[in-house]
DNA sequence: GCCAACGTTGGC
DNA sequence: GCCAACGTTGGC
């Protein structure tokens, strides 16, 4: 089981809104490395789901419930999964706690803010957890 | 609203 | 293949 990072500007899709969707598709990733990281997306891999731009917080826990398919319109280079929500945090994690946590700060969506699909690590994933409760 | 960081594009 | 210019992202 690996362990996942989803950024997502709440103004335009929030984890509220997969939650009343009850599943979605996740698509319109134009970016090399972060689609390199879906393309590595195994079914039952869990992923944080991070609101940018407002928020600034981890706000819940999805899974993945497809894997990589090609995009419909972009099938020669973008590709798209599927996901579903599993968990809502009662404390969201907040991105300023994250850059001054001495294991937190070193993960792969702070080093590079501009990544929207990044991998977690097992101890950054259960510190957060943990966090969240 | 500003600007730094990063990725992409395109001329040479 | 290099690198300047440009566009986008995202925190502040």
């Amino acid at each position: 089981m690996k362990y996942w990072l989803l950024k997502s500007e709440p103004g335009v899709f929030s984890f509220e809104n997969l939650e009343k969707l009850g599943k979605t598709k996740w698509y319109g990733v134009r970016n090399y490395q972060a689609r390199n990281n879906m393309k590595l997306m195994k079914k039952g891999d869990k992923a944080l789901f991070y609101h940018s731009n407002q928020g600034l917080s981890i706000v819940g826990v999805v899974e993945i419930t497809k894997e990589a398919y090609p995009e419909p319109g972009f099938e020669n280079t973008w590709v798209c999964v599927e996901i579903k929500p599993l968990q809502k945090f009662k404390n969201p994690v907040e991105l300023s706690f994250i850059k001054i946590d001495e294991i937190l700060s070193e993960m792969a969506f702070v080093k590079n803010s501009r990544l929207s699909v990044s991998p977690v690590t097992e101890k950054e994933y259960k510190k957060i957890i943990s966090l969240s409760a």
